[in-house]
DNA sequence: GAATAGCTGTGTATCGTTACACAGCTATTC
DNA sequence: GAATAGCTGTGTAACGATACACAGCTATTC
């Protein structure tokens, strides 16, 4: 066990004196070996060793220094879903590299939903925010501009004073929409949670009178889902009808529309959408949706899924139901895991951990050539879960 | 983009001066809120709003207070491995929940493998470490040993001065070697590496006069492997013998001697088993290795694997070779990932999330009531893959 | 009605380091 | 041989906050 009774810190000036010379040495000897001749370093080292000093005190340096050498990343999300959710693993993967090329330290800031993540924010001791989506209402990230520091904001929100990284989603998920609603009667959505409050529900798209006009900017002014009703399958809640404008996830918000331009262009109409929103993105809590989107007077033959998780989660409750895939449902996940190939499930893929570690070298000020203008790649993978007999 | 000019941080006594109040109040304002009066707190508040001031000085804080409320996690693989393995996944998984639990934030620190590593450890700002599995003679145990500051350590190395969680990994790989190796003729283990080297090899074991006597301490006094031989399948190397004393990372060492106990068990000799030693926990390097341990004059029948991801390697070998589980071979894995029970693979199953969440209370000084006593549980689960007919 | 306790506000000293400017010394240059 | 540049060492003044001790004031107690 730790049997360490609390030892005083040894002082720079303590190691200077055992050292013969002065306190500067002392401290040029760590943080700018260069500065000092090879026998005063070994001096130094040597009194170090002796008294076990054990090198400057982090905070003081960084109070005099004016900088940390640690990259922070705010989730959306509780602190674990860093490690439990695939995809932020990938994109965290990614900020690693390039902290790890820089020396620097990575800091996971321990949001968890509570209203003291505002206070953890403004605590971190960092130089610079990596944020992975989260809400445009998210007190958090005003939290962050307020720091001043140099931040970049992953999938959403969009804001003025702070860098931002996502692939164009709304382009991906109309591309999605044409391949997986092609030749569709029912077509559905399985959709990540639409605000904060994470709730699941499952409904039809929202009338087209209620805000069809696409707003490109990060207006948010649609109307928001009333009139909830419990249904019987669970936490589940139909609702008035799914708006893409009400989501206040721009990444939601932008594969909705994505989805909704894709079936209007099959000349569909956004109400005819069955749109099922799960709270978490698990295979779990999807399959039980999609058995709800699957059976019942409204089965639907087409579900677009904002993840390959979900996808996934879709694809055994067709299994249960005895339902073939493409043959009876085409489907479409998101983020080509590795799952999706075996699977045969189309999808789209990007490299989260490519975007990871752009967003850590924009925030870190270390641009790679194309950073600046290249937009973030992504493709449509064709595979057999959209190929209609 | 972010186009923010470097703004100068605003101070506390500016805060102070524009509310009208004392730079004391000011602190207390924000680090002990119920110390002020409602009125001073919300005159502070307002100025601090007006003026921009982001919230106290992490380092100017952390310098003055002697805490960071940052935890340290040290890696012995490079940072990326946080996220990539899905082993040190789960086990940070348990970290993060805790560091949420208790509103710290989680550090990693930018090992890499490289000689700067020592020094990222002393300059890390946290208040404990916890450190997943490294090598006895990695310096950048004796670097954290060396901050002063509680520290506890995952799998290995085990030293008086920090504190240690692991299973029992002989007693384990004990349980697996009986399990697979039962009524085998030709058994082989499939291991991570054997140091920090990390070269990797398909050799028999030490012949038994080199060390067979358990040692139970951290001695590693056993011989290394030399008289290395290239082989032409790749960078495998085939060594004079694998003795279990010579590595110098704890649960290899442990599981070595686990399997050999469960041989000896059986009335085998070390030396007849074949050992192939993976230079990564990846399914592919282990599949190469696998194919030679199950090919040639050799060919081996039972194969002990250190990871579910070495043995799904090998499983996949072995369907490639056209080879039945557990008809022609028997295999054993570890760690019961989800992947184990779809597989049918017999595994050793340990929670390295709870693992890591007891390494993270140990390490922040709030055990939980049995985390000084119990031993950390682990359970064979036996699967088809060792179901000999 | 005096003594006590609790609440709120303040000034000072200090946490441990590094930026900066300067000084002395040794090579190098023309 | 003087001027210059480079190297090495030093002292001082912050960096921005909080622990602590104390003071004034209001309730409470017996």
């Amino acid at each position: 066990m730790s049997g360490r009774t609390a030892r005083r810190r040894v002082t720079m000036a303590e190691v200077a004196r055992a050292a013969g010379v002065s306190v500067m040495t002392v401290s040029y000897a760590y943080g700018q070996p260069g500065r000092v001749s090879d026998e005063a370093r070994a001096r130094v080292r040597e009194a170090a060793e002796r008294l076990g000093y054990p090198g400057p005190h982090p905070g003081a340096r960084s109070l005099r220094r004016g900088r940390t050498g640690n990259l922070g990343v705010v989730l959306g999300e509780h602190l674990t879903y860093a490690f439990d959710d695939p995809q932020a693993s990938r994109f965290l993967a990614g900020v690693a590299q390039v902290c790890a090329d820089h020396g620097m330290a990575l800091t996971l800031v321990p949001v968890t939903g509570g209203p003291s993540d505002v206070d953890r924010v403004t605590a971190a001791a960092v130089d610079a925010f990596v944020v992975w989506t989260t809400a445009d209402d998210d007190p958090v990230i005003d939290a962050i501009a307020a720091t001043g520091l140099p931040a970049t904001v992953h999938g959403g929100p969009r804001r003025d004073d702070l860098a931002f990284v996502a692939v164009d989603d709304r382009a991906a998920a109309r591309a999605a929409g044409i391949e997986v609603f092609a030749g569709a009667r029912h077509p559905a959505v399985l959709s990540f949670p639409l605000d904060r409050a994470r709730i699941s529900s499952v409904s039809f798209g929202a009338p087209s009178n209620a805000g069809v006009t696409a707003h490109s900017g990060t207006s948010n002014v649609g109307v928001a889902p009333s009139d909830t009703v419990t249904t019987e399958a669970g936490p589940a809640r139909a609702t008035a009808g799914i708006d893409p404008e009400a989501s206040t996830f721009r990444v939601t918000r932008q594969r909705l529309r994505g989805f909704r331009d894709a079936w209007a262009e099959a000349g569909g109409d956004w109400s005819q959408v069955r749109v099922a929103v799960c709270s978490t993105n698990s295979a779990r809590e999807a399959e039980a949706l999609a058995a709800e989107l699957l059976t019942g007077p409204h089965a639907c033959d087409a579900v677009a899924a904002m993840s390959d998780e979900l996808a996934l989660g879709t694809l055994r409750a067709a299994a249960r139901l005895g339902l073939s895939v493409p043959g009876d449902l085409t489907l479409s996940g998101w983020d080509d895991t590795d799952a999706a190939a075996p699977a045969g499930l189309t999808t789209i893929a990007q490299s989260l951990r490519d975007q990871g570690a752009r967003c850590a070298r924009t925030a870190l000020g270390h641009p790679a050539p194309g950073d600046r203008d290249t937009e973030v790649a992504w493709r449509l993978v064709r595979r057999v879960s959209t190929r209609r007999p």
